[in-house]
DNA sequence: TAGATATGTCAATATAACTGACCCAAAACA
DNA sequence: TGTTTTGGGTCAGTTATATTGACATATCTA
């Protein structure tokens, strides 16, 4: 069987390249905003899967973030003291600490996210919706490989 | 006209945590091999790069990579140091210097690409031809905002 | 020839990560 | 019940990658 062309090794390296760039302008776009608050893009990543995964673990934090726990430390001190997020013991098991934004880090959330958004929706937006659900089935086979 | 499900904030937040999860998974497959030359993840990029675009300049490179001169100069004199590249003065301006990889930079890049490789293969052979001209579409409509 | 451009470099600093060694409290287990 | 494991926190030192700011040099262009 001939070797299909979309599974040429340039079509390949072309994406490797794509998906750096994608990640690098998505994730710049909000360091004016963060810059205010004194935070860096390791706050923005944390406070952005807290705000999707509201009350989730420091472990579940730390599997989704896959970072050592020294490192998340110093982001979720400089949270913490900024009043942007607050931690729970959780009720099942009291060794645990459930992560929350309060409403301080919600508005920091949006604020940060109204920059963000734009990147992303002005592609979907001139994308049809074929397209859209093809883009997010093709990224999910990438991160689960 | 009623907003379409696929512009929804949450679709979009969830495109901004698989963008990260991507990037960050298909740059960290090859970094043992990286680490085996003492090189990290700046490394690798440049040589990525350079692989796409043999040729290209310093400031081709800069406007790739969007660091900072001195960020990139401590990255290409590793990398000179070590053989892995080398510099052309360009011919119709002196000035410039023609960034390639030699026989080792090769090498380098196909070990390198090799490992990273595996990732987006899967993904593209588990996808029809249609969603992966889509996926990369949409991600080309990302980066160009 | 004067100014702009392409590149290189020194020095100091910031950000975000790492390794390794511990600690405590609570849960799970035997 | 006592022991081990787990979840979380912390201290200290180091590494990787980036930044800002100031200059230096050679070459091109008007």
């Amino acid at each position: 069987m001939r070797e299909l062309l979309y599974l040429k090794d340039d079509q390949i390296k072309d994406f490797i390249e794509q998906i750096f760039y994608a990640y690098r302008e998505t994730y710049s776009d909000p360091k004016k905003i963060l810059k205010k608050y004194s935070f860096g893009t390791a706050h923005h990543r944390a406070i952005h899967l807290i705000e999707r995964h509201e009350g989730l673990t420091v472990s579940d934090l730390l599997n989704k973030l896959k970072i050592t726990k020294q490192s998340l430390n110093r982001v979720l001190r400089d949270l913490i003291k900024n009043k942007t997020i607050l931690l729970k013991r959780g009720e099942s098991d009291s060794r645990q600490r459930l992560i929350f934004l309060n409403e301080k880090g919600k508005k920091l959330f949006e604020e940060i996210f109204l920059e963000q958004k734009k990147r992303i929706y002005n592609a979907l937006k001139n994308s049809d919706s074929d397209s859209v659900i093809k883009f997010k089935n093709v990224l999910k086979k990438i991160i689960n490989e």
